[in-house]
DNA sequence: CTTTCTGCAAAAGCTTTGCACTCAA
DNA sequence: TTGAGTGCAAAGCTTTTGCAGAAAG
């Protein structure tokens, strides 16, 4: 609680400080879909924020959407993630980790691993200078394994709010 | 040489039996989306097979390519990646490694790294059960280093056929 | 012959762009 | 006041779908 208000006090700061530097303005709807942003848990998309801010009676247009998503990924505030499907997923920026993906019902978890971390930092990809790296994990989540354990008769149990394409 | 024909040639026989199992046909046009793919180097998207395609004067339909190339995915001899963009990108199925992307050029290089393996095969995901990995390192390319570093002045050199999106 | 597959074109899904109007500075 | 930002709609791109005609078995 303390800590999610924290970080969106920090975020507002952060996305303020770059819109001066970058000469832009400081408009409504940019700051709803911030705020809409720092709200959300996990991983999220365009149409996600538009539709909450739309059930505030906050309605931004898709467009102005993802153009200050794109403007909050600059500015370090979120990060853009791909999986297997062209839709652009975003989550707040933290410290780098890894997804599991459930090819099922398609949750998302992040999971932190250092050995990662380590090996792409010491690793030498010779004249390759790496920046960031994007590890998922592929799999069955533990829902999806008991419902096929104990439904193996009614196929085809998923959830729609997370199937995606 | 010899192995790339090798490749092709248990490629079209893993193709065949697929075919035949699924109760498919085996029509011209699958078999030349099949032996394009495998005379591609690296990563290729859908439209790359149907413009290669059509430079031979064999013409197959875009769709009939991105139904091919599902069924190709689907019987084991090519893997579909997703990449920081909407674009899917084929290669030829191999043991499981890691991609560098080269976010100014969009170079794709392939890297195994056994650690990475090892990492996914003995770590535990509590409920959850991995079946393959995906593993991206972004960062830039000694080429483009190169580049940055002689020519500060004239800026982006990106070359056009690798730019996507 | 029968049924699947292809080609073509149209549609779908996500994202970007163009333009007149609005509003932050 | 004024030019950047917004909303809306239209376009762009990749991928999928529908249907009449082609061809594999």
């Amino acid at each position: 609680m303390t800590t999610d208000r924290h970080r969106a006090c920090a975020a507002e700061q952060i996305f303020d400080q770059y819109l001066q530097s970058t000469h832009r303005r400081r408009t409504q709807e940019r700051m709803m879909v911030l705020s809409c942003s720092e709200s959300m848990k996990g991983h999220f998309t365009a149409e996600d924020v538009a539709n909450q801010l739309q059930a505030g009676h906050n309605n931004v247009a898709l467009a102005t959407v993802y153009s200050t998503l794109d403007l909050l990924t600059h500015c370090g505030i979120l990060t853009a993630r791909h999986f297997d499907s062209g839709v652009t997923y975003y989550e707040k920026a933290s410290t780098p980790h890894m997804h599991l993906v459930c090819t099922v019902c398609g949750k998302i978890r992040d999971l932190r691993d250092a050995s990662i971390d380590a090996i792409v930092a010491n690793r030498r990809f010779s004249s390759f200078t790496p920046t960031r790296y994007a590890m998922t994990v592929y799999g069955m989540c533990g829902a999806c394994a008991k419902a096929v354990k104990n439904k193996s008769k009614s196929n085809k149990t998923i959830s729609k709010s997370q199937k995606r394409k």
